[in-house]
DNA sequence: TTCGTTGCAAAAGGTTTGCATACCA
DNA sequence: TGGTATGCAAACCTTTTGCAACGAA
């Protein structure tokens, strides 16, 4: 079980109902290994046959968001992108601009450095947004040679 | 002059035009010592009595942006958020999610530890995009005593 | 006179919300 | 049956753009 669907089924409040719609969405959010965004994700369900809302995918990534299941970031023009989040807390990304395939970097230098951050300026409550973006090495490679490297879906998403 | 003057009498390309918009955007722009939103900005022009469009003071602050006069953030809400640079490249800040006003911090350890990102992964151009907020020593204390802390505007944008 | 700039309104784009309907428990 | 979830459309917000009029050089 993915940490999204243990999120879902175990750390939700009481009264929620396990409906096809949400079902989906999770299956495909969880099969969907890289960011995507609410709109991706809906056209990936679009594609797959499966009849689900735009506002559902909203409402459920929102929710995987309240429950900390999800990493957030924003693209470039403002659009949310959604991952799930790997065990044991939150992590930052690497994010390719050409292919938009991400990989997790070790951040622990800028956590501590974060942490230490509020006793030096006397905030409480410091929190950290890390955005990483580049250029991978497949990438920089394929565009030297003059291809056309730039996908629009990372491939983890086109398999669903 | 201030680095926003500076940047945009100078740096700027041949064939611009002094305008009295621009001179009215750019002023009150560095007045404002802190993060402000570009809607903000134009409420405080209105305010002020000069007639100024919106889509100008976009254009006005996308043009500071394109020079590299401006660090930009996003809000909670999405909302991109400007602010005059100080000399000597880009800055990250500590944000009081409480009465809005920043601090520049020291980001070193951040900056060199993203510098050997690109050596470790095999990406190329990495940037990098930080955000802090947290809730400032003032707002806190009037938390505490049960005060109402939280400004809409920053102290500094409001004397314009 | 030239041509960059302005301002209005409309468009664009992502996200949220209102409300009647569907359906899980 | 009761109440949550859904889906559509409309609303919202910020930002961008088209275009005719304006005005700096």
């Amino acid at each position: 079980m993915s940490s999204a669907e243990a999120g879902w089924t175990e750390a939700v409040e009481p009264g929620v109902r396990r409906t096809r719609q949400r079902a989906a969405v999770l299956r495909t959010f969880a099969a969907c290994r890289d960011f995507v965004s609410a709109q991706a994700l809906h056209a990936l369900l679009t594609e797959a046959g499966v009849g689900v809302g735009l506002s559902t995918v909203y409402r459920a990534l929102r929710d995987l968001e309240r429950v900390g299941c999800v990493d957030v970031v924003r693209d470039q023009t403002g659009e949310r992108l959604y991952r799930q989040r790997p065990d044991g807390g939150h992590r930052h990304y690497l994010i390719c601009r050409c292919c938009g395939r991400s990989r997790a970097v070790d951040t622990d230098v800028v956590e501590e450095w974060a942490d230490r951050l509020g006793e030096q300026t006397g905030f409480t409550g410091v929190e950290h947004t890390l955005e990483l973006s580049g250029v991978c090495a497949d990438c920089g490679t394929a565009a030297e040679q003059g291809g056309a490297p730039c996908r629009e879906v990372p491939p983890s998403c086109r398999s669903t």
